[in-house]
RNA sequence: GCUCCGAUAGCUCAGCCUGGUAGAGCGUUACAUUGGUAAUGUAAAGGUCGUGGGUUCAGAUCCCGCUCGGAGCUCCA
């Protein structure tokens, strides 16, 4: 409990609103006292009767010190933030009032936005503020907060907004209007207040799509994928994992789980800033791995590694990877406890080639990020680095704001904190203003004297490499988020969204117009599925009418219906959902349009049963 | 994590304030209909009202706990 108690000459307050269902029922009215002492109070979680008399019998004696014996409790909340519910909270402070003997007391009603106007008089005496709690502090749950997490609220940083010409300006001073989204990401201003309660717009549509879901049988924020959702995420992985195959990484697979106890693993276990799951097992404490550090160090430090072979690139798409967020802090796609992450690391001999290689892993993650369909202006760059590193590396990180093309947020600090000395992250700002991160990229200084990470370097002695960590898109379910959010973005804007045709689930749906030209229409399906183009077909018995529109629903890319016409003549008649219009096209030429539209992508069949007809319906 | 809000048919929701027979649209199934680019017609099936307790002659409805979801957390008694 925690109270802040002051000797006043007088207060006034109204209820004005309240604030809470649960709120005391009063006739609110205005309410004036003199010569009174007010005591703020906040009821805290673990707070009983036992707190509420001390507390009341400690005022009391204070109060005869200062000779005054009219008291005013006023409920609080904003002394704490490990408030008691509003029941407790208020049975508490009537177990105060009554339990005062010998003064006037008097309550102010629990639940309801006051106004109150107050004069505090200026003897020593008049202002003190009080905390009780039961004797045995409960800090079991304190001790298992990793030294990272408690570090890191204390680490000071400074920031900065750098512009392409290379100037930088304290945040304060600089001048958002033509950079909202940068603003968000800066949090300089936060985003504008939503009066209705909502979830952000990709949670409906990952539904509506059938792509993913909630599993309420698993722990939050581990999510079901539906065929839809499957497809669409492996597509990505696919991508991703060839851009980062083509960029030289070599692929490899480490357990997703590790034993907490592990020489290796202890010190990086708690300089880690994350909350882990974790697992016992025949008298091991094993934790599941959040990210893929961990399996790709320990297999580093058994190679023997040249300078020759550096820079050496060791990459892993991890399913999954765990983190135990902060269960407020789950909303669909945008931050899972599961997680795939694309992680690629580069050894390196020595901060020449990490920066060199540096410069390489950024432009490729603009590129693999501009290949899934977020473009430059979807997202806001974060520069973090020490000064030190700045100072020396001037030339590079201006290099990077150039190529961004707008100006970007910096966070320096004055010295090295973490186990990196340069940071950068791309971050996309949603529908209702919040920013992730998607790529990013870091200069580790540290792990690889941790992992006895070594090669021999030229004069035949061993050498820590300098590692980079990059993952050039971010989780994958996260692209899904951020593309669903661009998507929810156009729709608001009357535009038509559709997935980049490469990643729909279907790329072209047939509609036989009778249950005649259902062979005809199962023939041209296998042409166009021996092409490599997933199509399925709408056999149901609908009309016309109907069965586009629920192609529209399903956003569609390319819709035939197949009737008399199209069985008489060499040409289609291709509905395309971007304009809504019918083109006619010959097979081939039909053909050749999907092709170069998702050439260079990843090729996946349907994952569904490819007639309509013999499909459970997931979603409505 | 904390505070508040929500949970009724497969989906979206009404009913709850003021306790007394479980509702609609979409979807599903059956039958009719065989159509030319965003909703064909008729009928039927489908719900221990999230879960556990309490109050009551009687609870989807009122009260309390729990689970799951959402919003906010610089704003909250």
């Amino acid at each position: 409990m925690r109270i802040l108690q002051l000797h006043c000459d007088s207060i006034e307050y109204m209820p004005t609103k309240k604030e809470i269902q649960s709120a005391e029922e009063i006739e609110p009215k205005k309410i004036r006292i003199e010569e009174v002492i007010v005591c703020f109070t906040a009821v805290e979680k673990d707070d009983d009767s036992k707190i509420a008399k001390n507390a009341i019998s400690e005022i009391q004696e204070s109060m005869k010190k200062v000779g005054c014996d009219k008291l005013l409790l006023y409920p609080y909340a904003h002394l704490s933030s490990t408030l008691a519910s509003p029941g407790t909270g208020l049975k508490i402070l009537k177990e105060m009032e009554e339990s005062c003997t010998g003064i006037n007391v008097m309550r102010a009603p629990f639940g309801w936005t006051k106004t109150f106007s107050i004069k505090v008089k200026g003897h020593p005496l008049a202002e003190s503020s009080k905390v009780f709690s039961n004797d045995q502090p409960k800090d079991q749950s304190k001790e298992k907060t990793s030294t990272a997490l408690e570090s890191e609220s204390k680490i000071k940083s400074y920031w900065y907004v750098l512009t392409p010409d290379g100037k930088m300006e304290e945040v304060e001073k600089f001048n958002f209007s033509n950079h909202k989204q940068l603003e968000v990401l800066a949090k300089y201003e936060s985003a504008k207040k939503r009066h209705v309660d909502e979830p952000p717009p990709h949670v409906n549509l990952m539904k509506k799509l059938a792509i993913a879901d909630y599993e309420p049988a698993s722990d939050s924020g581990n999510m079901r994928f539906y065929p839809n959702g499957r497809l669409i995420k492996s597509q990505i992985e696919q991508y991703v994992t060839d851009k980062i195959r083509d960029y030289g990484g070599v692929e490899v697979e480490t357990p997703i789980m590790y034993d907490s106890h592990h020489p290796s693993m202890e010190s990086y276990f708690n300089r880690f800033p994350a909350r882990q799951y974790s697992i016992d097992s025949e008298g091991k404490h094993l934790f599941l791995r959040f990210a893929a550090c961990f399996g790709q160090f320990l297999m580093a430090s058994d190679f023997q590694l040249s300078y020759k072979n550096l820079p050496y690139k060791l990459y892993e798409l991890t399913r999954y990877s765990f983190r135990r967020e902060q269960s407020g802090e789950l909303v669909g796609l945008r931050r899972l406890r599961a997680f795939t992450m694309p992680d690629c690391h580069a050894f390196c001999k020595d901060m020449q080639q990490a920066i060199d290689e540096f410069r390489k892993r950024f432009d490729l993650s603009r590129e693999v990020l501009s290949g899934l369909g977020i473009e430059e202006n979807d997202y806001e760059v974060g520069i973090r680095f020490t000064e030190d590193f700045y100072n020396e590396n001037k030339e590079l990180i201006n290099e990077m704001v150039s190529k961004v093309g707008k100006p970007v947020l910096v966070e320096m600090w004055k010295e090295k904190f973490f186990y990196f000395v340069l940071k950068w992250e791309f971050n996309f700002v949603d529908n209702l203003g919040k920013a992730s991160a998607l790529s990013t990229d870091q200069i580790d200084v540290e792990n690889a004297q941790r992992y006895n990470i070594t090669f021999t370097n030229e004069k035949n002695e061993q050498q820590n490499p300098i590692i980079l960590h990059n993952s050039p898109s971010g989780a994958v379910e996260r692209v899904i988020y951020a593309l669903l959010e661009k998507f929810a973005k156009q729709a608001k804007e009357g535009k038509r969204p559709q997935f980049p045709l490469w990643l729909a689930p279907t790329q072209v749906r047939l509609i036989p117009l009778k249950d005649d030209f259902l062979e005809f229409t199962s023939k041209l399906a296998e042409k166009l599925t021996e092409q490599n183009v997933r199509v399925d077909i709408d056999d149901r018995n609908d009309t016309i009418n109907k069965r586009i529109r629920d192609a529209e629903k399903e956003w569609i890319s390319y819709v035939l219906v197949i009737g008399e016409k199209e069985v008489n003549s060499p040409s289609l008649s291709v509905r395309d959902r971007a304009t809504g219009d019918v083109r006619q096209l010959s097979i081939e030429d039909f053909i050749k349009e999907i092709k170069d539209t998702t050439n260079g992508k990843p090729i996946s069949k349907l994952n569904s049963a490819i007639l309509l007809s013999q499909r459970p319906q997931i979603m409505v």
